[in-house]
DNA sequence: AGCGTAAGTTTGTCCGGACAATTTGATAAA
DNA sequence: TTTATCAAATTGTCCGGACAAACTTACGCT
């Protein structure tokens, strides 16, 4: 047998992310609030037994998702509390896509598997003739009556036998495909736009007809490129607000 | 005099932001074109005498961006082609908005300092009292009659004796008030959602009332936290789709 | 042909060290 | 008191080296 397989989930994570995963929840517990200093570079080698270039790729991941900012001769200052959602999504990576998945469940109310028609295969940037699952349904928040917005998923060919998939669900189908097929997903497109609801979809969504809502579709790929799966969510306007936060890059002058 | 301030636009860029602008420009002049892989890293420390830390860095900006993948064993495969944009944003850092700027003329017609009212300060997060800066226009694409959107920009107390701002201007305000006052944009906070566009505003976007919209605020923060503009943009929904793209970071499992 | 194995290539992780740039705070001079 | 100067602390840049992990290719065996 091949010895790659089986240890995937058993394979301890780098240093570096461990590192940066304990300051996290350091950081989430208010051992260090928002506005407060970090440890230098230096104490944290001492604390963690660990070489400066591994608190460094730590450090890193954090000033990545916005949670400290950094300045020679001064320090890493805590900059925002982790993440607490609750009708607004905040994104800064694919994991706050998990997260917010996490506080909210998928009811589904259609499921089959469809040959793709010219438009959608358009949509889809693939050749026609391939066939694809569909899956639709509603998504609620946790303790709502009214649904936040209704999702139309399509799956990849290759994964339309998935079977795992619960009528109600609270994981991203993405995840439950990764976990299914042992793949992961490297790269998502979002594009965002506004749209007036049709009556069908009013109706659905329990909202007025012809009212104003968000168009959200994301496009996973994976890690050769290759389109996995397309998710289309259309949210009432006034459920949902979608938020994230812009860090300047070291390549703009 | 001090010593630290003339020297800022004319010291050099750290040697791997050279290299990453070097390879990102070879990547758009299309010496590696969409799908070829990159020299490898050893081959790149010889053609440019640097270190292999040297090359990773700047090879890290690139994949920050999602020009490219990387893969062991394989290589640096090019993933996108450099953004070209005609209606659609695509942002994956802040010099996106610059770029999308570049392309799309603001027309002021309003601007005045105004004293906050109780729901504007408290939509800016701030104590009430303070005078900003109030400007009002319409953005135009470079060759189109119908305006892409509205947009409402508030500026802070202490920069609203901007004098710089034209009339018609295709540069971005915040990066007016970063060359007049000579600070840098750390951070920005953007929020979307769908609205309904009132009967003044559809009026103005010369298109249909009650149509949907798409409603864009930004919110700039400087180094030290301090909000300094904030801009709303409000669309027709019909002439604009907002795109992003997404890479899964380390941190996830 | 098909299958496993081994070698080679390429990226990923991690270390130690060195010096530069930036800020803060203390000190000395005016 | 104010201002200039210096030293210390902290992050930023860059180097060289080492080994591990992931993938590709070639090879030999069945």
């Amino acid at each position: 047998m091949s010895t790659s397989s089986l240890s995937a989930s058993l394979r301890p994570k780098p240093r570096y992310v461990q590192l940066a995963t304990t300051l996290m929840q350091e950081i989430e517990s208010g051992r260090y609030p928002v506005g407060a200093l970090l440890p230098t570079e230096f104490e944290l080698c001492d604390q963690f037994g660990v070489s400066r270039f591994t608190v460094r790729e730590a450090i890193k991941l954090l000033v990545q998702q916005g949670v400290i900012t950094r300045q020679a001769g001064v320090g890493s200052r805590v900059q925002a509390a982790p993440v607490s959602i609750r009708y607004t999504q905040t994104m800064s990576g694919l994991e706050d896509l998990q997260q917010y998945a996490d506080q909210t469940t998928l009811v589904i109310d259609r499921q089959e598997i469809l040959g793709l028609t010219e438009s959608l295969a358009q949509r889809l940037q693939v050749s026609a003739r391939e066939t694809w699952l569909q899956i639709e349904g509603l998504r609620f928040a946790s303790n709502a009556n009214l649904p936040i917005c209704h999702t139309a998923v399509y799956i990849a060919p290759r994964f339309r036998s998935i079977s795992g998939i619960q009528m109600r669900t609270q994981r991203p189908i993405y995840a439950i495909l990764e976990e299914a097929f042992g793949f992961k997903i490297k790269r998502v497109e979002q594009e965002i736009s506004a749209l007036t609801l049709s009556s069908k979809m009013a109706q659905r969504l329990k909202t007025k007809p012809r009212a104003s809502g968000l168009w959200v579709c994301r496009r996973y790929y994976d890690e050769r490129g290759d389109l996995i799966e397309q998710a289309e969510n259309t949210h009432p306007a006034d459920r949902f607000t979608y938020k994230e936060v812009f860090q300047r890059d070291v390549t703009s002058r």
